[in-house]
DNA sequence: TCATTTTTTTGAATATTATTCTATTTGAAT
DNA sequence: ATTCAAATAGAATAATATTCAAAAAAATGA
Protein backbone atom coordinates (compact mmCIF):
# COMPACT_ATOMS: atom_id res chain seq x y z
CA UNK A 1 0.00 0.00 0.00
CA UNK A 2 1.13 3.38 -0.86
CA UNK A 3 0.54 6.34 0.33
CA UNK A 4 -0.97 7.75 -3.01
CA UNK A 5 -4.05 5.78 -3.09
CA UNK A 6 -7.37 7.34 -2.45
CA UNK A 7 -9.74 5.94 -0.07
CA UNK A 8 -13.42 7.33 -1.09
CA UNK A 9 -16.41 6.71 1.36
CA UNK A 10 -20.06 6.49 0.07
CA UNK A 11 -20.84 10.08 0.46
CA UNK A 12 -17.99 10.97 -1.94
CA UNK A 13 -19.44 8.44 -4.11
CA UNK A 14 -22.53 10.20 -4.23
CA UNK A 15 -21.19 13.53 -3.93
CA UNK A 16 -19.40 12.50 -7.37
CA UNK A 17 -22.20 10.82 -9.17
CA UNK A 18 -24.34 13.70 -8.57
CA UNK A 19 -21.33 16.39 -9.87
CA UNK A 20 -20.23 14.15 -12.62
CA UNK A 21 -23.94 14.52 -13.89
CA UNK A 22 -24.48 18.60 -13.53
CA UNK A 23 -21.22 20.24 -12.34
CA UNK A 24 -23.31 23.52 -11.76
CA UNK A 25 -25.19 22.11 -8.78
CA UNK A 26 -24.94 24.18 -6.07
CA UNK A 27 -23.35 23.58 -2.61
CA UNK A 28 -26.65 24.01 -1.19
CA UNK A 29 -28.69 21.34 -3.32
CA UNK A 30 -25.72 18.66 -2.84
CA UNK A 31 -26.04 19.13 0.92
CA UNK A 32 -29.94 19.05 0.56
CA UNK A 33 -29.55 16.07 -1.52
CA UNK A 34 -26.84 14.48 0.97
CA UNK A 35 -29.25 15.45 3.69
CA UNK A 36 -25.89 16.72 5.24
CA UNK A 37 -24.48 20.11 6.03
CA UNK A 38 -23.39 22.90 3.16
CA UNK A 39 -19.92 23.12 4.96
CA UNK A 40 -19.48 19.68 5.62
CA UNK A 41 -20.49 18.78 2.02
CA UNK A 42 -17.68 22.11 0.91
CA UNK A 43 -15.68 20.59 2.87
CA UNK A 44 -15.55 17.10 1.07
CA UNK A 45 -15.58 18.63 -2.57
CA UNK A 46 -12.60 20.75 -1.52
CA UNK A 47 -10.65 17.30 -0.94
CA UNK A 48 -12.05 15.91 -3.77
CA UNK A 49 -10.53 18.58 -5.67
CA UNK A 50 -7.16 18.70 -3.55
CA UNK A 51 -6.85 15.15 -3.91
CA UNK A 52 -7.39 15.49 -8.07
CA UNK A 53 -10.30 12.59 -7.82
CA UNK A 54 -12.08 15.66 -9.33
CA UNK A 55 -10.26 16.73 -12.63
CA UNK A 56 -12.03 19.55 -13.59
CA UNK A 57 -15.23 21.37 -14.23
CA UNK A 58 -16.14 21.15 -18.02
CA UNK A 59 -18.97 22.47 -20.42
CA UNK A 60 -19.99 20.06 -23.29
CA UNK A 61 -20.88 22.08 -26.29
CA UNK A 62 -21.91 21.04 -29.20
CA UNK A 63 -19.61 20.65 -31.61
CA UNK A 64 -22.15 20.79 -34.19
CA UNK A 65 -23.03 24.56 -33.04
CA UNK A 66 -19.68 25.71 -33.73
CA UNK A 67 -19.52 24.01 -36.92
CA UNK A 68 -16.72 21.15 -35.91
CA UNK A 69 -18.87 18.07 -37.90
CA UNK A 70 -15.57 16.07 -38.79
CA UNK A 71 -14.19 13.56 -35.77
CA UNK A 72 -11.77 10.95 -37.10
CA UNK A 73 -9.74 8.60 -35.39
CA UNK A 74 -6.19 7.71 -36.81
CA UNK A 75 -3.80 5.14 -35.84
CA UNK A 76 -0.31 5.88 -36.30
CA UNK A 77 3.13 4.27 -36.12
CA UNK A 78 6.13 5.72 -34.58
CA UNK A 79 9.38 5.10 -35.23
CA UNK A 80 10.60 6.42 -31.52
CA UNK A 81 11.71 3.75 -28.86
CA UNK A 82 9.16 2.52 -26.71
CA UNK A 83 10.31 3.94 -23.49
CA UNK A 84 9.88 7.62 -25.00
CA UNK A 85 6.96 9.39 -25.70
CA UNK A 86 7.83 12.21 -27.49
CA UNK A 87 5.97 11.19 -30.61
CA UNK A 88 2.63 11.77 -28.17
CA UNK A 89 3.21 14.70 -26.17
CA UNK A 90 3.82 16.77 -29.81
CA UNK A 91 0.95 15.26 -30.73
CA UNK A 92 -1.23 16.03 -27.43
CA UNK A 93 -0.14 19.67 -28.02
CA UNK A 94 -2.44 20.46 -31.25
CA UNK A 95 -5.51 21.87 -29.72
CA UNK A 96 -7.70 19.54 -32.71
CA UNK A 97 -6.10 16.15 -31.26
CA UNK A 98 -8.23 15.40 -28.57
CA UNK A 99 -6.86 12.17 -27.27
CA UNK A 100 -4.03 10.79 -27.56
CA UNK A 101 -3.51 6.91 -26.52
CA UNK A 102 -0.15 4.81 -26.75
CA UNK A 103 -1.80 1.15 -27.85
CA UNK A 104 -0.73 -2.39 -27.58
CA UNK A 105 -0.87 -3.77 -30.94
CA UNK A 106 0.82 -3.28 -34.41
CA UNK A 107 -0.24 0.78 -34.25
CA UNK A 108 1.47 2.93 -31.67
CA UNK A 109 -0.72 5.65 -31.22
CA UNK A 110 -4.28 6.08 -31.33
CA UNK A 111 -5.47 9.65 -31.98
CA UNK A 112 -9.12 11.19 -31.97
CA UNK A 113 -9.16 14.25 -33.72
CA UNK A 114 -12.34 17.45 -34.51
CA UNK A 115 -12.49 19.57 -36.53
CA UNK A 116 -14.73 21.51 -38.78
CA UNK A 117 -14.34 19.53 -42.19
CA UNK A 118 -12.72 17.11 -43.92
CA UNK A 119 -10.46 20.70 -45.40
CA UNK A 120 -9.44 21.32 -42.13
CA UNK A 121 -8.49 17.94 -41.48
CA UNK A 122 -6.30 17.75 -43.94
CA UNK A 123 -4.40 20.74 -43.19
CA UNK A 124 -3.77 19.90 -39.73
CA UNK A 125 -2.23 16.67 -41.40
CA UNK A 126 -0.40 18.88 -43.83
CA UNK A 127 0.67 21.80 -41.71
CA UNK A 128 0.99 19.84 -38.12
CA UNK A 129 1.05 15.98 -37.99
CA UNK A 130 3.64 16.33 -41.31
CA UNK A 131 6.04 18.37 -38.88
CA UNK A 132 6.81 15.47 -36.28
CA UNK A 133 9.17 13.93 -38.29
CA UNK A 134 8.84 10.35 -35.85
CA UNK A 135 5.10 9.65 -37.58
CA UNK A 136 6.14 7.01 -39.87
CA UNK A 137 2.52 5.88 -40.88
CA UNK A 138 -1.18 7.53 -40.32
CA UNK A 139 -4.63 5.11 -40.91
CA UNK A 140 -7.12 7.54 -40.63
CA UNK A 141 -10.69 6.53 -40.05
CA UNK A 142 -13.42 8.99 -40.52
CA UNK A 143 -16.83 9.09 -38.14
CA UNK A 144 -19.70 9.34 -40.38
CA UNK A 145 -22.56 9.39 -37.39
CA UNK A 146 -21.81 9.53 -33.40
CA UNK A 147 -24.41 7.79 -31.26
CA UNK A 148 -22.79 8.61 -28.12
CA UNK A 149 -19.59 10.58 -26.55
CA UNK A 150 -19.64 11.04 -23.17
CA UNK A 151 -16.69 10.25 -20.68
CA UNK A 152 -19.11 9.42 -17.54
CA UNK A 153 -17.78 6.66 -15.34
CA UNK A 154 -19.67 4.10 -13.80
CA UNK A 155 -19.70 4.87 -9.62
CA UNK A 156 -19.94 1.66 -7.68
CA UNK A 157 -22.58 2.50 -5.05
CA UNK A 158 -20.09 1.96 -2.63
CA UNK B 1 -30.78 28.79 -44.71
CA UNK B 2 -32.78 26.77 -42.21
CA UNK B 3 -34.21 27.74 -38.93
CA UNK B 4 -32.44 25.65 -36.61
CA UNK B 5 -29.26 27.40 -37.60
CA UNK B 6 -27.73 29.21 -34.70
CA UNK B 7 -25.84 32.17 -34.27
CA UNK B 8 -23.20 33.15 -31.75
CA UNK B 9 -21.31 35.92 -31.63
CA UNK B 10 -18.17 37.33 -29.90
CA UNK B 11 -20.10 37.29 -26.48
CA UNK B 12 -21.63 33.65 -26.78
CA UNK B 13 -18.44 32.32 -28.21
CA UNK B 14 -16.38 34.07 -24.95
CA UNK B 15 -18.80 32.41 -22.76
CA UNK B 16 -18.42 29.31 -24.28
CA UNK B 17 -14.62 29.01 -23.55
CA UNK B 18 -14.67 30.27 -20.57
CA UNK B 19 -17.21 27.88 -19.29
CA UNK B 20 -15.58 24.92 -21.43
CA UNK B 21 -12.80 25.71 -18.84
CA UNK B 22 -14.54 26.19 -15.60
CA UNK B 23 -18.12 24.78 -15.79
CA UNK B 24 -18.30 26.02 -11.76
CA UNK B 25 -17.30 29.23 -12.75
CA UNK B 26 -19.49 31.86 -11.08
CA UNK B 27 -21.99 33.83 -13.42
CA UNK B 28 -20.28 37.14 -11.84
CA UNK B 29 -17.07 36.01 -12.14
CA UNK B 30 -18.27 35.61 -15.82
CA UNK B 31 -19.68 39.23 -15.64
CA UNK B 32 -16.38 40.98 -14.62
CA UNK B 33 -14.31 38.81 -17.21
CA UNK B 34 -16.76 40.38 -19.79
CA UNK B 35 -17.10 43.41 -18.42
CA UNK B 36 -21.16 43.24 -18.44
CA UNK B 37 -23.58 43.12 -16.16
CA UNK B 38 -24.12 39.95 -14.41
CA UNK B 39 -28.01 39.56 -15.35
CA UNK B 40 -27.18 40.37 -19.20
CA UNK B 41 -24.58 37.30 -19.23
CA UNK B 42 -26.83 34.99 -16.89
CA UNK B 43 -29.62 35.72 -19.98
CA UNK B 44 -27.19 34.35 -22.45
CA UNK B 45 -26.32 31.24 -20.54
CA UNK B 46 -29.74 30.74 -20.22
CA UNK B 47 -29.84 30.94 -24.31
CA UNK B 48 -27.21 28.92 -24.70
CA UNK B 49 -28.72 25.97 -22.82
CA UNK B 50 -32.00 26.74 -24.72
CA UNK B 51 -30.48 26.71 -27.79
CA UNK B 52 -28.03 23.29 -26.65
CA UNK B 53 -25.71 24.56 -27.51
CA UNK B 54 -24.59 23.94 -24.35
CA UNK B 55 -25.23 20.31 -23.63
CA UNK B 56 -24.38 19.53 -20.59
CA UNK B 57 -21.87 21.03 -17.36
CA UNK B 58 -19.91 17.64 -16.29
CA UNK B 59 -16.87 16.95 -13.67
CA UNK B 60 -14.32 15.43 -14.98
CA UNK B 61 -13.13 12.47 -12.12
CA UNK B 62 -9.91 10.41 -12.44
CA UNK B 63 -10.59 6.76 -13.75
CA UNK B 64 -7.92 5.94 -12.04
CA UNK B 65 -9.26 7.38 -8.65
CA UNK B 66 -12.20 4.88 -9.16
CA UNK B 67 -10.17 1.71 -9.77
CA UNK B 68 -11.15 2.47 -13.54
CA UNK B 69 -7.84 1.66 -15.31
CA UNK B 70 -8.53 -0.57 -18.13
CA UNK B 71 -9.43 1.51 -22.05
CA UNK B 72 -9.83 -0.20 -25.02
CA UNK B 73 -11.51 0.68 -28.45
CA UNK B 74 -13.31 -2.23 -30.29
CA UNK B 75 -14.13 -1.68 -33.68
CA UNK B 76 -16.95 -4.03 -34.69
CA UNK B 77 -18.51 -5.39 -37.63
CA UNK B 78 -22.83 -5.51 -37.87
CA UNK B 79 -24.92 -7.57 -40.01
CA UNK B 80 -27.69 -5.09 -39.93
CA UNK B 81 -28.42 -2.68 -42.80
CA UNK B 82 -26.85 0.54 -43.70
CA UNK B 83 -30.04 2.17 -42.67
CA UNK B 84 -30.62 1.26 -39.35
CA UNK B 85 -28.54 1.85 -36.22
CA UNK B 86 -29.77 -0.09 -33.91
CA UNK B 87 -26.81 -2.02 -32.92
CA UNK B 88 -25.46 1.19 -32.39
CA UNK B 89 -28.28 1.82 -29.32
CA UNK B 90 -27.98 -1.54 -27.81
CA UNK B 91 -24.13 -0.92 -27.02
CA UNK B 92 -24.93 3.02 -26.35
CA UNK B 93 -26.95 1.80 -23.43
CA UNK B 94 -24.38 -0.08 -21.55
CA UNK B 95 -22.87 2.40 -19.25
CA UNK B 96 -19.25 1.48 -19.79
CA UNK B 97 -19.27 1.90 -23.48
CA UNK B 98 -18.41 5.64 -23.32
CA UNK B 99 -18.36 6.16 -27.31
CA UNK B 100 -20.16 4.34 -30.26
CA UNK B 101 -19.36 5.99 -33.86
CA UNK B 102 -20.26 4.89 -36.71
CA UNK B 103 -17.37 4.56 -38.69
CA UNK B 104 -16.33 4.85 -43.08
CA UNK B 105 -14.58 1.84 -44.01
CA UNK B 106 -14.21 -2.05 -43.61
CA UNK B 107 -15.81 -2.06 -40.17
CA UNK B 108 -19.17 -0.71 -39.24
CA UNK B 109 -19.11 0.80 -35.25
CA UNK B 110 -15.80 2.48 -33.13
CA UNK B 111 -16.70 2.11 -29.75
CA UNK B 112 -14.63 2.73 -26.34
CA UNK B 113 -15.46 1.14 -23.36
CA UNK B 114 -13.52 1.70 -19.71
CA UNK B 115 -13.44 -0.54 -17.26
CA UNK B 116 -11.68 -1.34 -14.01
CA UNK B 117 -9.81 -4.34 -15.69
CA UNK B 118 -9.58 -6.83 -18.22
CA UNK B 119 -11.64 -9.11 -16.03
CA UNK B 120 -14.15 -6.50 -15.83
CA UNK B 121 -13.82 -6.37 -19.86
CA UNK B 122 -14.51 -9.67 -20.49
CA UNK B 123 -17.39 -10.03 -18.39
CA UNK B 124 -18.88 -7.03 -20.67
CA UNK B 125 -17.58 -9.03 -23.75
CA UNK B 126 -19.49 -12.13 -22.44
CA UNK B 127 -22.31 -10.30 -20.62
CA UNK B 128 -23.24 -7.49 -22.56
CA UNK B 129 -21.53 -7.48 -26.05
CA UNK B 130 -22.72 -10.96 -26.82
CA UNK B 131 -26.43 -10.13 -25.97
CA UNK B 132 -26.33 -8.14 -29.68
CA UNK B 133 -26.97 -10.67 -32.23
CA UNK B 134 -26.06 -8.40 -35.02
CA UNK B 135 -22.44 -8.14 -33.86
CA UNK B 136 -20.38 -10.36 -36.39
CA UNK B 137 -16.88 -9.49 -35.12
CA UNK B 138 -14.75 -7.23 -33.19
CA UNK B 139 -11.40 -6.33 -32.46
CA UNK B 140 -10.10 -5.01 -29.46
CA UNK B 141 -7.67 -2.27 -29.24
CA UNK B 142 -6.14 -2.08 -25.47
CA UNK B 143 -4.80 1.19 -24.58
CA UNK B 144 -1.27 0.81 -22.51
CA UNK B 145 -1.01 4.95 -21.49
CA UNK B 146 -3.43 8.01 -22.29
CA UNK B 147 -1.30 10.76 -22.95
CA UNK B 148 -4.73 13.20 -23.86
CA UNK B 149 -8.12 12.85 -23.55
CA UNK B 150 -10.25 15.70 -23.52
CA UNK B 151 -13.32 16.83 -25.20
CA UNK B 152 -12.50 20.56 -25.34
CA UNK B 153 -13.25 22.10 -28.78
CA UNK B 154 -11.24 24.89 -30.32
CA UNK B 155 -13.58 28.08 -29.77
CA UNK B 156 -12.81 30.45 -32.63
CA UNK B 157 -11.90 34.22 -31.81
CA UNK B 158 -15.10 35.31 -34.21
C1' DT C 1 -33.83 58.11 -43.30
C1' DC C 2 -37.09 57.48 -39.85
C1' DA C 3 -40.29 55.01 -37.15
C1' DT C 4 -41.37 50.70 -35.22
C1' DT C 5 -40.47 46.44 -33.25
C1' DT C 6 -37.58 43.18 -31.13
C1' DT C 7 -33.72 41.98 -28.60
C1' DT C 8 -30.36 42.87 -25.29
C1' DT C 9 -28.59 45.16 -21.46
C1' DT C 10 -28.64 47.53 -17.17
C1' DG C 11 -29.47 48.46 -12.43
C1' DA C 12 -31.74 47.67 -8.31
C1' DA C 13 -34.06 44.68 -5.12
C1' DT C 14 -34.53 40.26 -3.02
C1' DA C 15 -33.73 35.39 -2.53
C1' DT C 16 -30.41 32.12 -2.30
C1' DT C 17 -25.94 30.38 -1.84
C1' DA C 18 -20.98 30.27 -0.59
C1' DT C 19 -17.75 30.50 2.79
C1' DT C 20 -15.72 30.92 7.21
C1' DC C 21 -15.16 29.75 11.84
C1' DT C 22 -16.05 27.66 16.32
C1' DA C 23 -18.09 24.18 18.93
C1' DT C 24 -19.48 19.56 18.83
C1' DT C 25 -19.59 15.02 17.39
C1' DT C 26 -17.78 10.96 15.56
C1' DG C 27 -14.61 7.39 14.96
C1' DA C 28 -10.30 5.15 15.40
C1' DA C 29 -6.41 3.77 17.96
C1' DT C 30 -4.46 2.91 22.13
C1' DA D 1 -12.12 4.49 28.96
C1' DT D 2 -9.06 8.09 26.97
C1' DT D 3 -6.92 10.51 23.66
C1' DC D 4 -6.42 12.28 19.22
C1' DA D 5 -7.65 13.41 14.61
C1' DA D 6 -11.06 14.04 11.38
C1' DA D 7 -15.59 15.21 10.08
C1' DT D 8 -19.81 17.65 10.84
C1' DA D 9 -23.12 21.02 12.27
C1' DG D 10 -24.67 25.50 13.02
C1' DA D 11 -24.52 30.32 12.88
C1' DA D 12 -22.89 34.56 10.91
C1' DT D 13 -21.44 37.22 7.02
C1' DA D 14 -19.94 37.84 2.34
C1' DA D 15 -20.99 36.95 -2.14
C1' DT D 16 -23.80 35.39 -5.75
C1' DA D 17 -28.08 34.21 -8.27
C1' DT D 18 -32.24 35.65 -9.94
C1' DT D 19 -36.00 38.55 -11.10
C1' DC D 20 -38.02 42.44 -13.16
C1' DA D 21 -38.95 47.02 -14.99
C1' DA D 22 -36.83 50.44 -17.60
C1' DA D 23 -33.42 51.94 -20.89
C1' DA D 24 -30.50 51.13 -24.63
C1' DA D 25 -29.21 48.98 -28.72
C1' DA D 26 -30.02 46.51 -32.80
C1' DA D 27 -32.78 44.95 -36.42
C1' DT D 28 -36.71 45.60 -39.53
C1' DG D 29 -39.40 47.67 -42.92
C1' DA D 30 -41.65 51.49 -45.09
Amino acid sequence: MNGTDIVLDKTDLSILRLMQENARMTNADLARELEMAPSAVLERVKKLEQKQVIVKYTTRISPVALGQTLLAFIAMKSSEGMGSNNTAKELAKIPEVQEVHHIAGEDCYMVKVRTADSASLMDLMRNKFSKIQSITSTRTTIVLETVKEEQQLVIPEK
